[in-house]
RNA sequence: GCCCAGAUAGCUCAGUCGGUAGAGCAGAGGACUGAAAAUCCUCGUGUCGCUGGUUCGAUUCCGGCUCUGGGCA
């Protein structure tokens, strides 16, 4: 028998904090965190992380869980996201998955496998040398080498992903494709429903817009100088989010403010862009258009619970108040 | 009032030694399987301000007009 799943998200500033909270009251759910900036500590005003009081006493997992200065990856969001889901099993509740990282989502909804390895950052720091100085198509031209198939389908200036093939073929021998492959074909082990909230464009963009106008107000700017006088850098993982790498560049000096605001509202709006094109494309999601429910709450819940029920999912404490 | 410079894609601008035009940004679409709030790919027809003239042909040259900057009074 699979067990229960249930999935809500949506693009950066639909309202996924607030339905999340009003769901799990609702089926007497408990909330994983799927944020990949939540998951650090001191990063609240811009990471838009939920308060302890918007919690109303709903438990959240992986939420400031690390240090600004810790790595953070899928992989490790996968290990630590099943441990959770284990520890609400046990207590007899649903996990309800919240957070807008896509490829998160689905590493834990396929249980996608990340062969575990031992971590060999010296090949990763060569194969970047090599990138900078004999240039991108030459690191291309290595990968098509080894694994044609990846270098057909890695463009050569994604010199990320290419690094990511080239170090996955030394670490284990076989082609990322041929993996790729595979765990594509993969069966979800959970019973789930996978909620995407979304809204009109335009009205989602002035919300993101309103959002970080809200962020600036609540004292974003100091936050990062906060961060900033720990000594962390752009380099690390924590400080690519939006809203602290650019302001990070204001506060060295690189940027105006109003550049920096700039660029943070319009990558923030990219970035909504590129989270639908994400969750077009995954299986089996249920899209709720916020505007086709005229933005009550109430009717966002009703449909959700009713979809839940529909689906079998086991739920025990069904409770609903709308 | 006079002088000068502009007026070209939603914005900033380039350009056509006369044959109806192109970049960046915005915007749109897409990829993504150990950095994912990251990384990467694709997509540009618009009365070339209005109006006369020259010309086979004007957005491009010439005149007038309108508007916007700046300067002089």
């Amino acid at each position: 028998m699979k067990k229960p799943l249930i999935i809500l998200t949506g693009p950066t500033a639909v309202g996924k904090t607030k339905t999340s909270i009003a769901l799990a009251k609702a089926i007497g759910g408990e909330i994983i965190s799927a944020d990949s900036m939540q998951v650090y500590k001191d990063m609240d005003i811009g990471s838009a992380k939920i308060t302890k009081e918007e919690m109303e006493g709903v438990p959240h997992y992986l939420i400031d869980v690390l240090s600004p200065d810790e790595e953070f990856h899928v992989v490790k969001f996968q290990k630590m996201a099943k441990e959770a889901l284990t520890a609400i099993y046990e207590k007899g509740k649903i996990p309800i998955v919240a957070g807008g990282t896509g490829f998160y989502i689905q590493a834990l909804l396929y249980d996608i496998d990340f062969t575990e390895n031992e971590e060999d950052s010296a090949y990763r720091a060569e194969l970047e040398t090599i990138a900078r100085k004999k240039g991108a198509e030459y690191l291309h031209a290595m990968l098509r080498e080894v694994d044609p198939k990846s270098a057909v389908d890695i463009h050569a200036n994604n010199v990320k992903r290419v690094i990511r093939a080239l170090e996955f073929y030394k670490q284990t021998g076989t082609r990322i494709s041929e993996h790729n492959e595979k765990e594509r074909l993969k069966e979800s082990p959970y019973d789930f429903c996978y909620f995407v909230l979304n809204d009109d464009r335009r009205n989602l963009y002035e919300r993101i817009d309103a959002r970080i106008d809200e962020m600036l107000g609540a004292g974003l700017i100091a936050e990062v100088a906060a961060l900033k006088n720990r000594g962390f850098t752009k380099e690390m993982v924590s400080m690519q989010g939006l809203g602290y790498k650019e302001i990070l560049d204001y506060l060295n000096g690189e940027l105006s403010l109003e550049e920096a605001v700039y660029i943070l509202k319009r990558d923030t709006r990219h970035f909504a862009k590129r989270q639908i094109t994400w969750f077009k494309r995954e299986r089996d999601v249920i899209w709720v258009n916020k505007n086709e429910y005229n933005y009550e709450e109430a009717r966002i819940l009703q449909f959700l619970v009713e979809t839940i029920k529909e689906k079998e999912l086991i739920i025990e404490r069904i409770n609903i108040t709308c």
